[in-house]
DNA sequence: ACTTGAACATGACCGTTGTCATGGGTCGGC
DNA sequence: GCCGACCCATGACAACGGTCATGTTCAAGT
């Protein structure tokens, strides 16, 4: 019996991964989750040994956790589940410690599926998704564009972001223009939007 | 026996739900759809009484969807679902002819609750979200400010929405402005954002 | 009839933003 | 050593965006 962890801030989609896992015969779930920061307590009440990890989530998001749990549970396995299938998640998931990743647009047969190939050591990647990483290119940005297309991100005006790096502003417009370019956006909002998503900063 | 169909893009939490709702003993769920275009389609076949719909679908939303169902299949009972609680999600799907809207937090009891009072001819409105909906000013936009929204929702330059209007660039930055403030935010985009929220436009 | 207030339209003003051309560093190959 | 490629830094410049002050129209209230 596969014992089951589901973390998802959203209560009935929680409810609902439940009643599908536990009409498998090999799977239980002993315990949700409806935040990150709540699932180590949990794991250790229920003794699960899969997990299974939304993205979204308010406090602590499903990628923090894995890297939390990578360090204080190493023995669980980890499953990524997420909405929107960003290279960003995809890299980041793996860093993270995760064995698997999954999109909630799979059929239910590939959750089942992931499950029991995770428990038993295996690695799970959305064949579909796989085929998008590797045709991303890398990082195109350099060092300082990422550096300063993150700060960017926050929404405050370039003078600040110039004083905060001891740059002249028109130094910080530079570096965004060309990231601007660089990610075929039109302004540093969408250009530290679609970035982020690329997983590029 | 109630039967019930379920739209919602995800193929993964369409099968949560399903399995969710197979385990009541009044309650079949005979038909699930990716999209809203295959709803009514799926209804003819199945002879479902009562259909569930995501708010976020692709091609044809859930809001849309319930408008269509009201004229082409009038006895059918409309349960609006979303994930985000914009207070423009709830008065459009009322508006729609949907007899009740859930959000994907609320407990899965909830959802099996308010598919029997719908079937049975009442509504269901969370009464959370309900307060919320009162409290929420009516639109304090007037018409030339909503009608400018909408086209600033595009993303295009102010020229060309001007254009598009006959009238000045200036004429339409006044109006910008005027929303910008009413919305309580610093640019068009989110004020367009959030006016699309609160239902305004 | 007069006043008041709201909605609309317009142009001027100024800060912000993105682009460009330029120059100074560093690194690797010829 | 020399040269080109690359990253970084900077200021000039033009375009865009938001705010403001002003004027007009129209409907409601007195």
């Amino acid at each position: 019996m596969i014992k089951v962890l589901i973390a998802d801030d959203q209560h009935l989609v929680r409810g609902a991964l439940a009643a599908l896992l536990n009409l498998e015969d090999d799977i239980q779930v002993v315990a949700e989750c409806a935040d990150g920061d709540e699932v180590a307590q949990a794991l250790d009440d229920s003794g699960a040994q899969v997990v299974l990890l939304d993205v979204q989530m308010p406090r602590l998001d499903g990628l923090r956790t894995a890297q939390l749990l990578r360090d204080s549970h190493p023995e669980v396995k980890i499953l990524i589940v997420t909405t929107f299938d960003r290279p960003g998640y995809f890299r980041q998931a793996f860093e993270a410690g995760a064995s698997g990743f999954l999109v909630k647009d799979s059929p239910p047969a590939e959750l089942v599926a992931a499950i029991r190939r995770v428990h038993s050591g295996g690695k799970v990647v959305d064949p579909q998704r796989a085929m998008l990483s590797v045709e991303t290119r890398s990082n195109p940005l350099t060092e300082r564009e990422r550096e300063i297309l993150a700060l960017a991100a926050g929404g405050g005006p370039v003078s600040q972001i110039a004083a905060s790096l001891h740059l002249s502003a028109g130094t910080v417009r530079n570096h965004l223009s060309n990231a601007i370019g660089k990610t075929n956006t039109s302004n540093r909002i969408e250009a530290a939007r679609t970035a982020r998503e690329m997983g590029w900063i």
